[in-house]
RNA sequence: GCGCCUGUAGCUCAGUUGGAUAGAGCAACGGACUUCUAAUCCGUAGGCCAGAGGUUCGAAUCCUCUCAGGCGCGCCA
């Protein structure tokens, strides 16, 4: 690999290349055990006095080929010792780890990879273009989106992001349930408050929306439409209120999802579906394969033959489709569609919902691995020490929207982003709306506004970073390397929470960045006396900004110049 | 009753396919602005990784059981 090729990929890749040839020419030579080279791991040490890498690999080979770990760590230590341009040491430590310290010419050119890569350092070809598929949101076009549905929207975002960073072909999509009863309650309940408006008498449906969203379509729909649905038939003026309410709901849950910096390659409508024949499509295809029968009365999925606990109804008793019936086509859409990996972002309460699908995809004759269900916990609100009450029964539900307004965009992804997605979150809406170190998101955005400062001085005095002159060893100090390694790992992150689909790993890594960055200000001056050092370390916070502002751009978080 | 998730510092949480002496933020205490933005930094203190067994060179991580909390177990969506 020529040299200028070679600091592309990540240090950590390059290290485990260099490590995997050794191996392989040892074991050649018979100097040591064979081993599968595919599965040795590099890793970075706890500690930072057992160098920059570690690998296992002398130990997992004696454990193997029973011999002394030592031994073998030894043969391979030898050899890696001579690499002198890359590494400054090679040491074998504890009960067989071999620990690699990189010299610190190879960290410092790390930097002007980033400075050429621009947007683009974080990237790579670990997806090897692989064609995935994110799902998220797929709200209900029954009311506004919510807190939790904010959650999804957050984390399904960021991870489509990642994902594509890491190169994977993605398309990102919200499906949407515009079919069902659920529908119909909608329809009955605008079509209640439409005729209030008039003043004629209205029975409220018994599970009807009650949020005060159905006013404001109603009052809409009038302005749009006059009284003339009043003379209508009752399942006309129905169709007409669901029509116009769902366009009017979905139109809202795409702005706010515009102002959340979310946006979607498709929309799938549910109806759609139905339209083209593709519900009846799959229902055949099942049936040709015997994979579903009739008893009492209804229509039943073999999903027992494929790890499901009991068979699932795809027809009821009264001749309609349960809810699965069309997911199960959707998913069959999906499918044909060729994507190879199919990620559904969900809410942590429909995973028991999760076998049924995997067991949907493997009678579709898929690989059942090929689909993820990214379950996310539950969201509640907290203010002033106390909990936020919220029921979507009752109306009385906190909507994404307002969160956004009342804290804004930027805190509030973050925030969704703060957690693992399967634990749940306690949003403390007095801690995001703070302006001070105790909020990770200004703290974050502050470091980056910081650089901003230092370049702006530095430009005042006719200072500007120019990587052709960035001289190697005017980065001698421990704080410069520190705060280099830490960007030179980004790419790791991020090929990491895309392998892994832990898309927090990003927020939790900014802030360490961040923290990384703010230590280093405190203790040294970027612009000095020191020409060759202050053209360096402007070179070294050029690349610390790149990199706070890519990890940000994965989370839709803007990278302010100033605050 | 069965299944899934969670249990790590006083609080909120990380912990990268099993690695070396388990980390961070907040809260507490003590320090640092004549210096590129103090929306910052440095230091101190804080632990039976819920508990008990097991697997092995090595466990917060994997297996079994127990306890605690959350959720799911519909011909609802």
């Amino acid at each position: 690999m020529p040299e200028t090729e070679r600091i592309r990929v990540p240090m950590k890749e390059q290290i485990a290349a260099l490590l995997r040839n050794t191996l392989h020419e040892l074991i050649a030579q018979g100097a040591i055990p064979e081993y599968d080279l595919e599965t040795i791991s590099v890793s970075v040490p706890a500690r930072k006095e057992f160098g920059d890498f570690s690998t296992n690999v002398a130990m997992i080979m004696a454990s193997q080929a029973k011999k002394k770990p030592r031994d073998i760590a030894q043969t391979i230590q030898e050899r890696m010792a001579r690499l002198s341009d890359v590494f400054d040491r090679v040491d074998i430590a504890g009960p067989g780890f071999i620990n690699f310290t990189v010299s610190p010419l190879m960290w410092v050119r790390v930097l002007n990879t980033i400075l050429e890569k621009k947007d683009r350092f974080g990237t790579s070809a670990f997806g090897r273009g692989k064609k995935v598929q994110v799902e998220f949101v797929s709200a209900n076009p029954t009311g506004p989106l919510h807190v939790g549905h904010g959650r999804g929207a957050a984390v399904g975002d960021t991870l489509a992001r990642i994902l594509k960073a890491a190169g994977f072909k993605v398309e990102s999509e919200y499906y949407i349930n515009d079919v069902g009863n659920q529908m119909n309650i909608l329809g009955l309940s605008v079509l209640s408050r439409y005729r209030e408006i008039f003043g004629k008498d209205s029975s409220f449906p018994e599970n009807g929306y009650k949020g005060d969203y159905i006013r404001k379509i109603a009052q809409s729909l009038s302005e749009a439409r006059g009284d003339e649905l009043l003379c209508r038939e009752e399942s006309d003026a129905v169709t007409a209120c669901r029509e116009f309410a769902s366009d009017f709901i979905l139109n809202g849950i795409k702005e706010d999802l515009a102002l959340f910096n979310v946006h979607f390659d498709q929309w799938f409508s549910e109806a759609a579906l139905y339209r083209d024949h593709k519900v009846e499509h799959t229902l055949d295809f099942l049936k040709e394969r015997g994979l579903s029968y009739e008893a009492e009365g209804a229509l039943w999925f073999r999903t027992t033959g494929f790890g499901d606990e009991k068979d699932r109804v795809l027809r009821k008793q009264d001749g309609s489709l349960t809810y699965f019936a069309p997911d199960i086509a959707y998913h069959q859409d999906k499918l044909e569609r060729g994507f190879k990996q199919i990620i559904d972002v969900w809410g942590a309460d429909h995973h028991g919902y999760v076998p049924r699908m995997k067991a949907a995809i493997e009678a579709l004759g898929a690989d059942k691995d090929c689909f993820h269900a990214l379950l996310i916990q539950l969201v509640s609100l907290v203010r002033e020490g106390q909990p936020v009450s919220m029921s979507t029964r009752s109306g009385e539900f906190v909507t994404l929207r307002e969160i956004i307004d009342e804290v804004g965009k930027d805190v509030c992804r973050y925030f969704f982003m703060m957690r693992r997605s399967d634990a749940q979150l306690v949003f403390d809406l007095d801690l995001a709306k703070k302006k001070s170190e105790e909020n990770p998101v200004y703290y974050i955005q502050y470091a980056h506004a910081r650089i901003c400062s230092i370049l702006r001085n530095a430009a005042e005095q006719g200072l500007s970073p120019e990587p052709s002159l960035l001289e190697e060893d005017a980065l001698s100090t421990g704080d410069d390397l520190d705060l280099i390694k830490m960007i030179a790992g980004y790419p790791d992150v991020v090929v990491s929470s895309a392998a892994d689909l832990e898309p927090h790993r990003i927020s939790f890594y900014l802030l360490e960045l961040a923290t990384a960055f703010h230590r280093f200000y405190n203790r040294n001056r970027v612009i000095s006396d020191d020409g060759r050092v202050t053209m360096a370390r402007l070179i070294l916070v050029v690349a610390v900004k790149q990199v706070l502002a890519n990890a940000l751009s994965l989370m839709g978080i803007e990278a302010p110049e100033s605050m």
